[in-house]
DNA sequence: TAGATTGTTAATCGATTAACAATC
DNA sequence: TAGATTGTTAATCGATTAACAATC
């Protein structure tokens, strides 16, 4: 592949890949050419030789006094990321937070096709969430083998949640995001995010008593 | 106050201490009164010499040969990032992810109480998502600063979202949390934080691609 | 050419971790 | 006491950034 790293790339790398797609998307539909640098740097809050130096991990994409072309930057980046093709989704949980995940445009727009969701509630089964149906959670294992669906999302009570991994697991699904606030045990063929807004919100609540003097109740 | 630090806190202590957190409660629960570094570095997969050293930014709080007071250690991670007492949040957005978030109950158990909800569509105006009624968005203003609310999240469509963010500011808030795909610009006095489930598919997506061929359609 | 901006080096900065003396 | 485990130092590791030669 020619986008194959020569080098162990660093984690930071990636995690700030998708906020560079996410820009020169944007400015390609605002109808720019070109972006130099110190121009993305502004977008995303980088520092401007960090992403010249992010780039080179993967080659060199720019032209010396000119800066980027935005149509191959976003290529080249998609490719990398490998978010130049489509990709299905199992959903698992059909309440709100499933919901809000399965009508979420953003997902399609990347290449994310929520192509199966599951509840364990049988008055949902069978309900429609956009174009899909809701399915009972046993059929879970033959539908995600079937469809070979490799990325599952958690969006399920806490109790179930490592119960549900594992049959995703079991299914095939090498990608988790973890919507529930349960430490998940998988294994480490298995890549897992976390996302819970106690965690986020503790984290940012550290700053905010630094800050200024809160009002303690 | 006894927890000021003396030096700069790296960012990646801050954002290890609501992990942390979550497993000692969680060990509280299940009756355990002391707990080990490398038993809390099992839990948490972190190594525990991290642990110790960032725990010790802070005080030393452990007692050799024996390990930490479970008890004792929550409670000064919670008063350390400004969780041992109530905050106020401002929730606008009552679609589904507005109502999954205000549903949830690991926020109230952290003492973050939904005390408004706002919302642009006068159909969801006056509905009720557990004890509270969603108001008009008009209402924001007064509401946040009547009661004081530092913490916003943002659950809105994408286009609503910076305009939805600077009122919110204006207002008196100073945490946020943007749950949209937007990149919201604030002022450096307010912090924000944002979740897009398409950055955090992007990302694993990266490494799913290099260890399996993936199947290219 | 002159100006702009990349790609890359080298310096800095900061975070992680192994190791161990201190001590419960 | 002997065993366990912390707190802390020092070494390692890795990531960020300033600076500038290369070059469009």
């Amino acid at each position: 592949m020619a986008d194959e790293p020569s080098k162990r790339i660093p984690e930071g790398v990636i995690e700030r890949l998708p906020l560079y797609l996410g820009v020169l998307i944007q400015l390609r539909q605002d109808g720019q050419a070109t972006v130099s640098s110190a121009r993305l740097g502004e977008l995303t809050d980088v520092n401007p030789a960090q992403i010249r130096r992010d780039l080179t991990y993967f080659g060199s994409f720019g032209k010396r006094g000119v800066g980027y072309d935005i149509v191959s930057l976003v290529d080249r980046v998609q490719r990398i990321l490998g978010a130049d093709h489509v990709h299905r989704l199992a959903l698992v949980g059909a309440g709100h937070l499933g919901s809000a995940i399965a009508n979420y445009n953003g997902l399609r727009q990347h290449g994310f096709h929520v192509t199966a969701i599951f509840d364990a509630d049988s008055r949902k089964v069978g309900t429609r969430i956009g174009d899909i149906i809701v399915q009972h959670i046993d059929d879970l294992t033959r539908t995600v083998a079937d469809q070979n669906i490799r990325i599952g999302v958690l969006a399920v009570p806490p109790d179930a949640a490592q119960e549900v991994a594992d049959r995703l697991i079991a299914a095939g699904v090498r990608i988790m995001l973890n919507y529930t606030p349960v430490i998940v045990r998988v294994p480490s063929t298995v890549t897992l995010h976390n996302t819970d807004p106690v965690h986020e919100l503790l984290h940012t609540l550290y700053y905010l008593s630094r800050i200024d003097g809160v009002d303690r109740v």
